[in-house]
DNA sequence: TCTGGGGTCCTAGGACCC
DNA sequence: TCTGGGGTCCTAGGACCC
């Protein structure tokens, strides 16, 4: 079967330049959260050798210099994009398998190779006319094998950013030959390093290497990997990903944090944030983990790393018992004399919350209607007049601890007018979070 | 001074059971 | 001297990804 991975370029650069088409050809940065790394870059700023992770204060300087645009990104515009580019691929392919924000997979069963690549380029411009972002496309027979043509269709312009890897042996090896085994999708430094033990240095060696040898020295990964590279597919397209197996919330504070109040209030937040992500999902948790964390980049100042886990019994999507675990945790861990940079709160063994059933025996106490209808007010509230209108008191008023996100290109947008609209496609809903 | 946030899957080892 | 064996479930930690 035809495969096909479509990935947005420069995707939250690329969002930003929708907003504003002033800003083509200008060089673009997105940061992260606090403004601390780059996340993002368009074209020029990639020319400029601006690297992706790149610590802010490393690079201002450059940025300065050349008139870099920078953004503070805005999670929720970008998220209303990449919607966007999701359903116009969606009336592209029978099959899609969303990826990531900026990324989808594409099955064409019964689509011959010698048309693959009239389909990407089709594609591509599809998406470009509905959106406004441009994608690449890398096409073939497995998804390994699309990760790597998605790859080179970037980078060489020749492509016209679409690019097919041949069905036939001698083609496909051709496009492996060269092909460092690191830049193999799956491959990462310890995978690598245990290859190279083996004399496995190429993404072709990988492919020709024995399938049972590789099992031994990289695990049934890297068997998995060797047999799509050969175009044997063993990860198929996966259009319905199933319910998630956990819900993070963890931020890293705007400066250093000692107050024991201030951390917990910080915890409170994320717990609370926690819930309302169960609660958006129809989940319960079993198990809520706090997470502390010092500055690791301060070598010179002691370092404390601590998780801590708490059940929740019954399991729950109620804020003020994930809350309250949470807190337990939170004076079992927390240590007086450190400096403090992030605080996480992690939420693990999730299940439908229409599993848990008033009076079922074995599966916990029964759902407290009055909680529940609770929970759905306090929700419906914050929907309509923004998040934390309506918030726990423990999780704090002043949050002294948050950071700065100040280079927003839109920081207050509430107009959906001011979306660019799709030429042909639905009206987007527009839900503005923060 | 300033270094992100949120996920998944696999494996090894222990607990427990028959 | 001289350990049973095999199965399942759960968890912690590693590795990798966007």
């Amino acid at each position: 079967m035809l495969r096909a991975l479509a990935d947005c370029n420069n995707f939250y650069a690329s969002c930003e330049r929708v907003l504003d088409p002033s800003l083509r050809d200008v060089p673009i940065v997105v940061l992260s959260n606090n403004d601390g790394c780059v996340i993002a870059r368009s074209a020029e700023a990639k020319a400029l050798g601006i690297a992706m992770g790149a610590p802010y204060f490393e690079v201002r300087r450059t940025c300065e210099a050349h008139g870099v645009r920078i953004f503070s990104s805005n999670f929720a515009v970008y998220g209303e994009f990449s919607e966007r580019v999701m359903a116009a691929l969606t009336e592209q392919a029978r099959d899609i398998e969303v990826y990531s924000v900026d990324e989808a997979f594409l099955g064409f069963p019964d689509m011959p190779a010698a048309e693959a690549r009239a389909l990407g380029l089709r594609i591509k411009e599809a998406v470009l006319r509905a959106t406004g972002i441009p994608v690449s496309l890398g096409m073939g027979a497995t998804k390994v094998l699309c990760k790597l043509a998605n790859e080179r269709a970037k980078s060489d312009r020749a492509s016209g950013g679409v690019l097919v890897v041949p069905y036939d042996d001698a083609g496909r090896e051709e496009f492996l030959r060269g092909v460092d085994s690191e830049d193999v999708w799956g491959v990462g430094p310890g995978l690598a390093a245990r290859l190279r033990a083996h004399r496995i240095v190429s993404a072709l060696d990988l492919a020709q290497a024995d399938p049972a040898f590789v099992r031994r020295v990289a695990g049934v990964v890297g068997e998995r990997l060797a047999l799509e590279l050969r175009g044997i597919s063993c990860h198929d397209i996966v259009e319905d990903a199933g319910p998630r197996q956990s819900v993070m919330v963890s931020r890293s504070f705007g400066r250093p944090v000692s107050d024991a109040a201030e951390l917990a209030e910080a915890v409170a937040a994320h717990a609370a944030r926690g819930a309302e992500k169960l609660r958006e999902d129809g989940l319960v948790a079993a198990t809520v983990v706090v997470m502390l964390r010092t500055n690791r980049h301060r070598l010179d100042q002691e370092q404390y790393f601590a998780d801590e886990a708490e059940p929740l019994d019954p399991p729950t999507d109620d804020a003020r018992a994930i809350c309250a675990a949470a807190g337990r945790a939170f004076a079992r861990i927390r240590r007086d004399g450190y400096l403090y940079k992030k605080a996480g709160v992690l939420l693990q063994g999730l299940s439908s919350a229409a599993v848990v059933q008033p009076g079922l025996p074995g599966l916990g106490a029964p759902i407290d209607p009055q909680r529940d209808r609770l929970m759905k007010a306090v929700d419906a509230l914050n929907h309509r007049l923004g998040r934390d209108a309506v918030r726990l008191a423990s999780t704090g008023f002043e949050r002294k601890w948050k950071g700065k996100s100040d280079l927003q290109s839109t920081p207050s947008l509430t107009d959906p007018e001011r979306l660019p609209k799709a030429k042909d496609g639905p009206k987007p809903r527009i839900r503005f979070h923060e």
